[in-house]
DNA sequence: GTAATCCTTCCCATGATGGTAAGGTCAAGG
DNA sequence: CCTTGACCTTACCATCATGGGAAGGATTAC
């Protein structure tokens, strides 16, 4: 299986597939005959899927090399593995949190803005900082 | 008043208020007599923080721009603003259901590991796509 | 006058991804 | 056997906002 084929049967772009090569996130894989072409087997696949599918469950490339090792080593504790896992679902909440607050100001502020064709916009006196308390 | 102190009266650190001059966000300013530092005054603070206002609101440096255009204009429609503020909105909206996709997924599958010194792993499993179905 | 602190510009790095360009390889069909 | 088109290769650049550092000039305090 060339790069093309090993890209659509895992969701992995053929860029992203060299790029994780090149950082050592996979080992580089065999190459055709004459050595010009990348060859992908089924173990190649399954090992980009799972890629695929941490960075779609918002895993970094670095975190995903750690679950990478886990995976390939039988004798972990799933209690790392969990834990990974605990510190990603924490700092997705850190991040929930902040958009939250983002989208609450701004909402707050559409909301007393008329919208309309008149010039006065508490939007902009906040960020300008002119506010005057308008609760 | 030097880039130093703008720095801290306005909370944007000195590299981004050269950055933003660069990029055309803020017109240059004033020099000193030998032209070599750059001189703020009140009016370039406040500029400065309405900058870090909307970035902490989540606009981008381009929509800044945007937002510092009406600002200054007079004649400005608040509906212009508005609807700025309300595709910023749209947008947190959209990013805030992804990692809420994400924290749901992994918290789902983290309640089902174990966690303890034992290699078995629904995370893995889920990640290596060989999940039995564990509802 | 000297030392310390500030400022300047320029270059590099981040993280994950896409784009492009120049060129090599392969498979199918004539 | 040769051409053509589809695919692959590497190498470089861009993104977006930010920080780091180096080399050197300006200013300020003593």
């Amino acid at each position: 299986m060339n790069i093309g084929e090993a890209a659509s049967a895992s969701g992995v772009s053929a860029k992203m597939i060299r790029y994780y090569e090149e950082i050592g996130l996979i080992s580089p894989v065999q190459r055709n005959g004459s050595g010009a072409y990348r060859v992908y087997g089924a173990a190649e696949i399954h090992h980009l899927r799972f890629i695929r599918r941490a960075r779609d469950l918002g895993f970094s490339v670095q975190e995903i090399g750690a679950l990478l090792k886990l995976w390939q080593d039988r004798n972990r504790a799933s209690a790392d593995v969990k834990a990974i896992a605990q510190e990603k679902i924490a700092a997705l909440e850190i991040k929930i949190a902040e958009l939250e607050a983002m989208r609450k100001a701004l909402q707050h502020l559409a909301a007393h803005c008329h919208g309309d064709l008149r010039p006065d916009c508490p939007i902009l006196d906040d960020l300008a900082g002119t506010t005057r308390d308008f609760h």
